[in-house]
DNA sequence: CATTAAGATGTAACCGCTTTCATCCTGCCT
DNA sequence: AGGCAGGATGAAAGCGGTTACATCTTAATG
């Protein structure tokens, strides 16, 4: 059953009444609505004080039709909620609307179909550019693409060739400089949970963790390093396989935040104690990591200032408003907090 | 400087193309694309194909606008990021895509200003009906609204006169059952931290505490209930300023698991330990309380399923297609972790 | 077989705006 | 005074669809 019709108080009004009203043409008020063309400031002023009187807002739709140009742009992520997702979309939001543009996002889960789906549906909308999180889709899809839709930006991933549409961070460094802060606190011993090395973030983050290592003049012990999922129960599988290996270590490097939240889990059930028996560190400096107890030290993930950015891409190369420096590459920087210390002995 | 014109292999074609290349009409192109008046199978079949060969797609901005059908709904959350509206957003999107509906949404941040401004920018994008979670907006004005614009759906509140427009938790049962919960572990001195008493959701839950102890014969003692803010801080000072009353309790209630976080820190600093001397129930079954430690015991939320429930609304009442039963008040039910036991003694 | 109604299709008028191009003014220069 | 360059404005053709209405088939009916 369709809802009663409510009672509009008055249809939306057109541009055709907004130039009656003010005697003029409906070009001239198109001009004064876009600020194109010239206008006499006499014109402009009655034109101005129509379009007040009658409460009128151009129609978006035509506008788009007329000008071939929607004013919005496509997010495609993984999840809506998470905490990376929510902010990246946040950030991007934020700057997108700011700048009077709307932002339409849909959900990919990861899945190839379903990315490739969620880019059709985007495009169908006539979206002006494209700005997408995808883990699924093959380099070669994203330059096809990128070559035949809408402008596209790529987040937290680097597509050989489209460098300059891609905005990421630096995953090896942040591997690095968390290993770096346990080498300092005299660790010597450091486990490492990884997410799936398939991904090239996690295999970033791992490399720094090696060369953090070899900068010591340590070397890795693949014994302490395993592979997981990205998830708390993979870092509590992780964590319960690195203490049967029964080979010490007084800290644990994880991939992310969510494994750490795992690992502590165990480590806590098998009695051992945070940070005096073990140290442990993730990585994304998602919320939950303040919500741990201890709390987690982490490397803090600017994904909400990388949102940002996509958008002032987008306005400058999309829109020609001139912005700010574009940044492809983002430093992630040591937050550091109670579940980590300086190694026993 | 814009971005180096993409090569576009062709442009998108048009429903004139298909036309001519199946040898019929526009008009009977539109037919089968809109499966609207009648079309011969034979007929059907060559537009199909002619379909195909152009790999056409319907241009959505012009359907728009000569159906004065934008086929997107508008979403006004308070914030992207964050549990509750993330994963409202989520629900909605996922149901409304699933009909082919384009979701829209605007951030409001609890400001009457900008709630007003995101609810100008999604009609101004001409959306079909509004979904909105807005918290400063008066009850007046959301009249005002549902009578000149777009159909509106309320979440999370409920609106004196527009009861069949909105969707809300019982909020009163959810404190109920908390309680009631820990009435039932034999617990007798029961503190309660509250969210603004100005707020409808935080009164309503009070009152369903207040309601499980007078069933249990007690009643509520005003010096054990605080009134706090709904944030981790809030929680923390409020349970510094219980302890400091220095008044017996056992277990705590807290009107949502942020307020439990920050009470759970204060308690873990002042040396109590949970369960055993102090028991907490948070509310809202945030991802954060599986996080705590120990894992807090709340009530769900289930604000997911309620997001899809409002996609549902709309697709029945605003796009007429028929869905199941409209469930307009949504119970809330136990989750018990770790954080609640057995009264002391 | 003539009549008719239902079914299939086409014609053309919008939907509300942008934009090109032509036209009309002005004031300025010679 | 005549000529002319610009600025200000308007007319009208789209943009790519939808849809009311007219027209043409076709099959069923008396």
């Amino acid at each position: 059953m369709q809802v009663k019709a409510t009672i509009r108080i008055q249809a939306m009004a057109t541009i055709y009444e907004v130039s009656k009203l003010a005697g003029v043409s409906v070009a001239t008020v198109s001009r004064v609505i876009n600020g194109s063309g010239r206008v006499s400031e006499k014109t402009r002023q009655k034109v101005l004080s129509g379009m007040r009187a009658l409460d009128y807002q151009p129609n978006s739709i035509a506008q788009s039709l007329a000008s071939n140009r929607s004013n919005c742009v496509g997010v495609l992520v993984s999840e809506v909620h998470g905490p990376v997702f929510g902010a990246m979309l946040s950030g991007i939001e934020a700057e997108l609307r700011a700048a009077g543009k709307l932002t339409i996002f849909a959900t990919g889960h990861n899945i190839e179909a379903k990315e490739r789906e969620a880019i059709r549906f985007l495009v169908s909308r006539n979206c002006d550019a494209l700005i997408m999180h995808v883990e699924a889709l093959a380099d070669a899809f994203i330059h096809q693409q990128a070559h035949q839709g809408p402008p596209v930006l790529i987040m937290n991933r680097v597509v050989p060739g489209l460098e300059d549409h891609c905005i990421s961070l630096d995953n090896e460094h942040g591997g690095y400089v968390a290993t770096s802060m346990l080498l300092e606190m005299r660790h010597r011993r450091i486990a490492y949970i990884s997410g799936p090395l398939a991904w090239g973030d996690a295999r970033a983050r791992l490399e720094g963790h090696g060369r953090a290592l070899k900068e010591h003049g340590l070397r890795l012990d693949r014994r302490l390093v395993i592979e997981s999922n990205f998830h708390e129960v993979g870092g509590s599988e992780a964590m319960a396989e690195l203490l049967r290996r029964d080979i010490p270590f007084s800290a644990v490097v994880c991939a992310n935040d969510e494994l750490a939240a795992g690992a502590m889990d165990t480590l806590r059930t098998q009695g051992r104690s945070i940070p005096d028996d073990v140290s442990l560190v993730g990585f994304d400096n998602a919320p939950l990591s303040r919500y741990l107890y201890p709390k987690l030290s982490t490397v803090n993930y600017p994904i909400i200032e990388m949102g940002r950015m996509a958008a002032h891409w987008v306005l400058e190369n999309v829109y020609g408003q001139s912005g700010r420096d574009f940044q492809n590459i983002f430093e992630p920087e040591l937050v550091i907090r109670a579940s980590a210390g300086p190694a026993p002995g």
